[in-house]
DNA sequence: CGCGTTTGACCCGCGC
DNA sequence: GCGCGGGTCAAACGCG
């Protein structure tokens, strides 16, 4: 079950077929339903941990992965729902997207040292990777993650990393990889929805709302 | 001191 | 049953 990553002949993403809203992303497109391949979208510079932000960041939909029953993860339900209206994610993972990450926490049993419990239920959240042409092998998709591991992996030669989101309800995951073959691609690979807003955005919008209660006061 | 990273050990699934 | 490979834990460590 190695390299799903990296066995496909992925498709790229254009601004105007990016189903999504992620901050590093582009905003989602008005329509254009059926996304033609390949897919190219260019990167607003909305990252803060890009400090080479490049003007035209590449990116390759590897695979949705696990065929239909595990798409799209570390998202939320519209842009979960953004998705298979794009018909990028099969309808048939509803079941997932309808719950959130917490909802399908694995019910920790006896707690033993080392990564024995629940990997089924791990392993049944929606998944989602995609490719990026950057220079940083961490984006800043506006969560805060915390590393929990890293892993040399079999004819590779970067290792894999491990985060976990850090916000205390949240259990979304996501593993960062560089392609051997291409160093300058990212693998990043997310599993689980996110339960909370993205703290970045409610960075950004705190202060204007105050300030709109403010202004509505005359 | 709190939070995040590093890293070796541990656990589990899977193929043989 | 055994070994391999991938994923996770958690103590130690680093940093602001």
């Amino acid at each position: 079950m190695e390299d799903h990553h990296q066995q496909h002949n992925p498709p790229l993403l254009t601004s105007q077929s990016l189903p999504l809203s992620l901050p590093f992303l582009l905003p989602p497109p008005p329509q254009n339903p059926r996304p033609p391949s390949p897919y190219l979208f260019t990167s607003s510079s909305s990252s803060s941990l890009m400090t080479n932000p490049p003007d035209l960041l590449d990116i390759d939909w590897v695979s949705l992965l696990s065929g239909g029953t595990q798409a799209a993860g570390g998202f939320n339900h519209d842009q979960i729902n953004s998705f298979k209206r794009m018909g990028m994610m099969d309808n048939n993972i509803s079941g997932s997207a309808g719950n959130t990450g917490a909802d399908q926490e694995e019910k920790v049993g006896v707690k033993r040292k080392g990564g024995g419990k629940m990997r089924k239920a791990a392993a049944s959240r929606p998944r989602f990777a995609f490719q990026t042409r950057s220079e940083d092998d961490i984006l800043d998709d506006g969560y805060r993650w915390r590393k929990y591991g890293q892993k040399a992996v079999k004819n590779t030669s970067y290792p894999r990393s491990y985060y976990r989101c850090t916000h205390h309800t949240c259990n979304v995951k996501k593993q960062v990889q560089r392609l051997s073959k291409d160093t300058s691609i990212v693998v990043t690979t997310y599993e689980g929805i996110h339960n909370h807003p993205c703290e970045k955005l409610m960075e950004t919008l705190t202060p204007l709302l105050k300030q709109m209660q403010f202004l509505s006061r005359f």
